[in-house]
DNA sequence: CTGAAAGCGCTTACAG
DNA sequence: CTGAAAGCGCTTACAG
């Protein structure tokens, strides 16, 4: 089996403690002894076990990050700086999977109720809000990120959504569009406080509008158009299926984060890209206050974009 | 602080040993003090402490998958397989990433050799191979995906690369291609296979070749030229370079995973696509059987690919 | 059916 | 500077 602190005490002849000190680097062990210690201990190729030590410390050093898919760009984009800020610090981010299915999540939630990390990261599904009940109760370190898991007490970290979408349409609105096709999620409330941004910017204008896919389509001849959304692929299906009624269209195009990749039928296209580093180490931060008891403070914080960039 | 297997104990009047018999469903407890017990740890909010359970069972039943990046599609499509098949088998799949940064590699393979983790999947850079030693001494398992992380005694999943590519070329050729240019990655040995069975099928022909970027380019005018490599976005690229000089050059385009974007100078397109699928059950089923030591085979499988498609 | 005890591998006051 | 002891929270032979 592994090497223990045992067997290094026996074949030192010294106790398990005096090891135990030796190997943390505790100033008061002998130098010599130590020095035999800690050379023993390479030479036996020694490890410690960390769920023993857990057991003593009550803490783990991992942080785990929820997500429900790998394919989502607010998955990849702020996670390796998450991991990085989170390493610099001495916590290990380890990632676990959902899949978008309620009960791998609610059995990674329990996972958590079992101390297996000392805080977590969520980019949640709305869920039934009692899920998060034992963990509330003990008050584990949570932190959400791009959006809320339950409305109500929790802390969150995501982009200025509504400020950004505001402003989004109102360079499309500069750019010469007309009226605007609004194409947001409403799964999450990142994707419905975008909607109420660019409404704000719309209705305060009394600009036309309609809703994508729910309410009836704008007739796009000869008037500059609009297209509002989260996401550049989105954008170009919605091109591609009015453009077939109506060849000649040009579009004006307003998305987050990544253009569409074709861009025939356009006019202009606006990217606004969102601020995936200062999420990553603000929710960082933030579960770092948490864990050390700094504050417990239940809010969502807002990230303001990078910028909006004209890419054509 | 949290709930004990004590505090339940003092409060149905019997030993904690009763308690933990009644808690993991021991028939030998009588049924109404297990129920009793069962109901007051419900109340009482109990959940187990795993560091304890790990400290006694000696087993964590989490695996971990060491990972360079979030962005690859060999990260990003057997990965949700795989999480699901370990789910389904009791344990949990950890994703840690290394950043393409060998000290933070080196750090995770410590870590693995703290019993943090079961197993270790590792989709590996290839570093020096004496990062592994500590593992492979205690015998720890370890599976990689994709490419070998040292060459010798080691357990690999991947794609039958070279007779994947070798069917690629033989398509291309077959569609009319009468000189190739290979574009295949040199740091692993998935994409040196690939090359070499490309070139199996290039040599046996004596068709004319070259090695982008390494070698200077072909001519392609007037050439039925075909361009072959893991990446579409890469061939595209080279596409974009080379049509700049040959403005009416039409391509031939055979690689893995997914086509690229945009088909304009591009007369046919095959892609390979890797079974991504058959490599995660396979990469997990070879997990558990290390695991119970039903199997410690050091061997490399090959899975075919799910098929080659004709795109355009 | 249940309890008392030992043990998993480590850390850390406490005493000397 | 070092050892003996207690304890972290659980499980599991062993006895009864």
């Amino acid at each position: 089996m592994s090497v223990k602190l045992k067997d290094i005490a026996e074949v030192c002849e010294v106790n398990v403690s005096t090891v135990s000190r030796a190997l943390r680097g505790d100033p008061r062990v002998n130098e010599t002894t130590a020095k035999q210690i800690t050379t023993k201990a390479a030479e036996l190729g020694y490890s410690p076990n960390l769920a023993a030590r857990q057991l003593v410390s009550g803490r783990t050093l991992n942080l785990w990050l929820l997500i429900p898919d790998l394919k989502l760009t607010i998955v990849q984009e702020p996670t390796q700086f998450l991991s990085e800020f989170l390493h610099a610090n001495g916590y290990e981010l380890l990632i676990t999977l959902y899949h978008n299915n309620s009960e791998k999540f609610q059995h990674l939630l329990e996972k958590l109720s079992q101390n297996v990390a000392d805080g977590a990261f969520i980019i949640p599904t709305e869920y039934d809000p009692k899920f998060y009940l034992p963990l509330l109760q003990k008050n584990f370190p949570l932190v959400f990120i791009d959006r809320e898991g339950f409305s109500g007490e929790n802390t969150t970290v995501t982009t200025a959504n509504k400020q950004a979408a505001y402003e989004l349409v109102k360079k499309c609105h500069q750019a010469g569009a007309k009226q605007f096709i609004l194409n947001f999620e409403f799964e999450n409330n990142a994707g419905r406080n975008r909607q109420n941004g660019a409404l704000e910017y719309i209705c305060a204008r009394q600009l036309p509008f309609s809703v994508w896919p729910q309410q009836p389509p704008l007739s796009c001849t000869n008037v500059p158009t609009a297209i509002i959304g989260s996401s550049g692929i989105s954008s170009e299906n919605i091109v591609l299926s009015i453009s077939g009624n109506v060849p000649n269209a040009k579009f004006i195009i307003g998305n987050f984060d990544f253009p569409p990749t074709i861009l025939d039928k356009t006019e202009k296209v606006f990217v606004c890209h969102q601020n995936f580093s200062a999420i990553a180490k603000t929710a960082g931060q933030l579960m770092l206050d948490k864990i050390q008891n700094i504050s417990n403070a239940h809010k969502t914080i807002e990230i303001p974009p990078e910028g909006i960039i004209c890419v054509k």
